[in-house]
DNA sequence: GTAGTCACG
DNA sequence: ACGTACGTGACTACA
């Protein structure tokens, strides 16, 4: 088999890869994007082709021959943008260090560089791939020389592929020719002249005419259209130049070395280092050996293995502040503790050691010391749970500090907020249990744990600082770490549901989803699965010849906005949306949930406080936050909540609190009147914007308007609320100027928020919560434009999320500090859920009502709507 | 592992 | 012209 070589355009794939990957940056504020964007193609071509031969070609900063046939020639570039530039120098250097050959040559495009190796490498044998973002590089398409034209979308690379007959199959034209066709419909982004009023269709039916150039100018008299006619017969001299100008060179003087482009050998020590320092940590998994820093904990670590010594430095260490991480594998492991520069220790689980000893201990150790640790949501069990102040989580810090990242960990913190880079969990235990790491190679394990106790220790005065640089301290001590005990406490409380109950709604929702399967298989007249939204398109689609168009990349859309539309004048239509209702509360909730049910009979949820961009809380494994509620047959799955023996349930949610933070934030009178009329707030609004008189506003008119209240806390769009409300744009766009025309304040408000994060890159709650916006200095209008709808859509959602997290951590408080026996056990965003004792419902019921209104003073009241049950379904 | 779909606020 | 409402998580199919 031949050997393989694959090119790459530089300049071109990091535009590409600019343009196609959301901003990135790392902690020095270096954008990273469209180096990651080039990693990415570069390594799934790696993976696609196993190339012999590799390099890449960029464009050098001088005149070209171009230059010198055309004085307005500008190069085959775009301007480059300012959050691009700087990534240039970083890709070369991260090429560099990974042994791939630059190739740039004064007086040569990258293209001009790209078709000559190209050719020369057809000459000698080999297949060629050349990996650009430009179609101009499709007149060097052979049987052996593939164009690969990646499109990086949302993360995500496809690849085009060329070889000269897929050209013609595109463009019913030869690479050959394909430059002679953009000779005559010019190229403006190129800079390339042209003959004027040839478009792509005219030009094309020219040359697959008349073969060429040549031929078309042979036969020019014979074109029909007249303008094309004397337009081609005016600026012949035009089209000639610009054949010259858009043709690739292909006899240059340039050489591949191909001993040093052998495609092998990238993963090195210095690409790893740079990788680790550019944050692309999913990038690092490539990398064999894992090259590190210095230990900094080298000859720094003591192993208190025996209960003497262990006794010892618990008692000496009080009063000190103290870096924490426990090994847990199930149970407790090892307990590292760092109190000082100089010196980490280690306790094992070991001899008389014992794991209820340790904890006892621990517990005891924590209430008279500061204790800093990673996720302590986690750890509380082994803690001293009076209060928190003592406390101070470096995963809660680093997410306040930045929201945006999917996952935190101890290494990611330490090399952020220390500069310190050290082994990952991963690459200590990898897939293995901590355990068998620790029975083998104990070491290992010691200095882990301790590094992990240092970086906490260490990182706590940085975040400290950095949190109160940004404005953040408060929410961090008072908001933040309060709420962790809060969430502990409703994890290990959990909710009482009803097995057999729930067993029983999942059986009678069986039943009906065989009879629909049959029912639907007999429409179609063919078996298939449901739930496969491939097949599911192909039978209605293509089988069936339902109308209703493509939407998605890779099929119909069967999407139950599409099948709604269908569903009055399709049966099988209507079956299937009651099919995918009837499957999704199957699995989802009737199974999904059984699967949670604990020996307690209890669902123990998991409540996330550092996964949100806004401040909201996550619920996970199960997520008790999307429980059915719309629709009364999901709904009904409320009822297998109940209380436990001699309580209640009572569910209190803050009534529109989102709209009345925007009342409050953008402080506009007529909004912040509205809702002191104490009446239906769309009904009101509808009134206003409509200019109708309150009593005869009509239904149609109060449901515009509430989906307009809607679509300005999203951050509103006529696009978004055409769409909503299956009107057009114009019209929405006429509500959405009514409604700013009503309420001006708010819409001074939706533009400071824009401002705010243009200038300061990010924006803020009420209570100082940051998000950061990075799509708004984004050259991609359409990721512009959710930056814009983020800027005004996270002030208004952050701020409801940091206040029902303060009424949180108020209820909690009040319910332990009157002794009461009745317990916090959800929060769905705007609701809290009481298990409540009996006895104590009034008293229950009065505070929660107080803390709730209380948690913020704002120009509007915060209302709550209260209710009480044997189950949820009946407290809602 | 990603895409499509759908449940919630 | 571009192509979306904001914030989540779970399940199924399929490469």
């Amino acid at each position: 088999m031949s050997e393989k070589l694959v090119l790459i355009d530089g300049h071109s794939i990091l535009h590409r890869a600019f343009y196609g990957v959301p901003d990135l940056s790392n902690a020095r504020g270096l954008h990273t994007n469209a180096i990651y964007g080039f990693l990415n193609i570069l390594f799934k071509i790696l993976e696609e082709e196993k190339p012999d031969y590799l390099a890449v070609a960029f464009d050098v900063h001088a005149p070209t021959f171009r230059h010198e046939l055309y004085a307005e020639y500008k190069g085959t570039r775009k301007p480059m943008p300012e959050e691009l530039r700087p990534q240039v120098p970083v890709m070369k250097e991260l090429l560099r260090a990974m042994r791939i050959p630059i190739m740039e040559r004064a007086g040569l495009e990258a293209d001009d560089i790209l078709g000559t190796l190209a050719r020369k490498a057809e000459s000698r044998g080999l297949e060629v791939s050349l990996v650009s973002g430009d179609r101009d590089l499709l007149q060097i398409a052979t049987g052996h020389i593939k164009i690969r034209i990646p499109k990086t979308k949302m993360g995500k690379t496809e690849i085009e592929d060329y070889y000269e007959e897929d050209v013609l199959e595109k463009y019913q034209v030869t690479p050959t020719q394909f430059i002679e066709l953009k000779a005559l419909m010019g190229d403006a982004s190129d800079n390339i002249p042209g003959v004027p009023k040839v478009g792509e269709k005219t030009a094309t039916a020219l040359m697959t005419q008349y073969g060429s150039l040549e031929g078309i100018y042979a036969h020019v008299e014979e074109i029909k259209g007249k303008s094309v006619r004397e337009s081609l017969i005016q600026n012949r001299d035009l089209a000639d130049l610009s054949k010259t100008l858009a043709t690739i060179k292909t006899d240059c003087d340039i050489e591949l070395d191909y001993t040093q482009a052998r495609a092998e050998g990238f993963f090195t020590p210095e690409a790893y280092a740079l990788c680790k320092e550019l944050e692309f940590k999913n990038m690092l998994g490539r990398f064999e050996s894992v090259p590190e820093q210095e230990d900094p904990l080298e000859g720094k670590i003591s192993l208190l293995d025996n209960l003497a010594e262990a006794d010892i430095y618990l008692r000496g260490c009080k009063g000190k502040e103290l870096g924490l991480y426990l090994l847990r594998d199930g149970k407790l492991l090892a307990a590292a503790l760092c109190g000082e520069e100089g010196r980490t220790v280690l306790i094992p689980v070991q001899g008389l050691i014992t794991q209820d000893y340790l904890e006892e201990r621990l517990t005891e150790v924590s209430r008279q010391n500061h204790i800093s640790i990673f996720d302590i949501k986690k750890e509380y069990g082994a803690l001293c749970r009076e209060d928190t102040d003592r406390y101070f989580d470096i995963l809660i810090a680093a997410y306040l500090l930045n929201p945006l990242k999917s996952d935190y960990d101890i290494e990611t913190i330490a090399m952020e907020h220390l500069g310190l880079s050290v082994p990952g969990y991963a690459e200590v235990f990898g897939k293995e249990r901590p355990s068998d790491i620790y029975e083998k190679n104990p070491d290992v394990c010691i200095a882990y744990a301790c590094r992990s106790a240092y970086v906490a220790w260490k990182a706590e005065k940085v975040l400290r600082q950095k949190l109160a640089d940004a404005g953040m301290a408060q929410l961090m001590t008072q908001i933040e770490m309060p709420l962790s005990l809060v969430l502990y406490d409703m994890e290990k409380e959990g909710v009482l549901v009803r097995p057999s109950e729930l067993k029983a709604y999942g059986d009678a929702l069986s039943g009906r989803i065989a009879q629909l399967e049959e029912a639907i298989h007999s429409a179609a007249g063919t078996d298939f699965n449901i739930n496969s939204p491939k097949q599911l398109g192909e039978v209605l689609f293509e089988r069936m010849h339902i109308p209703g168009g493509k939407k998605t990349k890779t099929g119909y859309s069967t999407a139950a906005d599409v099948l709604e539309k269908l569903a009055p004048d399709y049966p099988i239509v209507a079956d299937i949306l009651e099919y995918r209702t009837y499957v999704k509360l199957k699995s989802t909730y009737a199974d999904g949930l059984a699967a949670y049910i604990g020996a307690d009979e209890r669902i123990h949820s998991n409540f996330n406080q550092t996964i949100t961009a806004t401040g909201r809380i996550s619920s996970t494994e199960p997520n008790l936050q999307n429980i059915p509620m719309r629709m009364e047959l999901g709904r009904r799955i409320r009822k297998v909540f109940v209380p436990k023996p001699g309580c209640v349930l009572m569910d209190a949610d803050y009534s529109q609190i989102e709209l009345r933070v925007l009342a409050h934030m953008s402080g506009d009178e007529q909004l912040i009147e509205a809702y002191h009329m104490d009446e239906d707030i769309h009904r009101i609004t509808a009134a206003k914007v409509f200019h109708t008189p309150f009593e005869e506003v009509t239904d149609l008119q109060r449901r515009n308007a509430k989906a307009v209240n809607f679509g300005i806390v999203y951050g509103i769009s006529s696009f978004g609320l055409s769409q909503d409300l299956s009107i057009t744009k114009k019209e929405a766009a006429d509500y959405i100027e009514q409604y700013f025309a009503t309420y001006p304040g708010v819409k001074a408000f939706l533009d400071r928020a824009v401002e705010q994060a243009r200038k300061d890159g990010y924006v803020t709650t009420m209570f100082g919560r940051r998000r950061p916006v990075p799509e708004l200095s984004s050259g991609n209008f359409m990721q512009r434009s959710f930056g814009e709808r983020v800027a005004m859509n996270s002030p208004i959602q952050g701020t409801a999320a940091d206040i029902i997290k303060i009424a949180m951590i108020r209820v909690w408080k009040a319910l332990r500090d009157n002794g009461l026996k009745s317990r916090l056990i959800l929060q769905v965003h705007d609701e809290l859920l009481i298990e409540t004792v009996i006895e104590e419902k009034e008293q229950v019921q009065r505070l929660l009502e107080e803390n709730m209104k209380d948690a913020a003073h704002l120009a509007v009241t915060l209302e709550v709507d209260l209710h009480t049950g044997e189950n949820w379904y009946e407290a809602k």
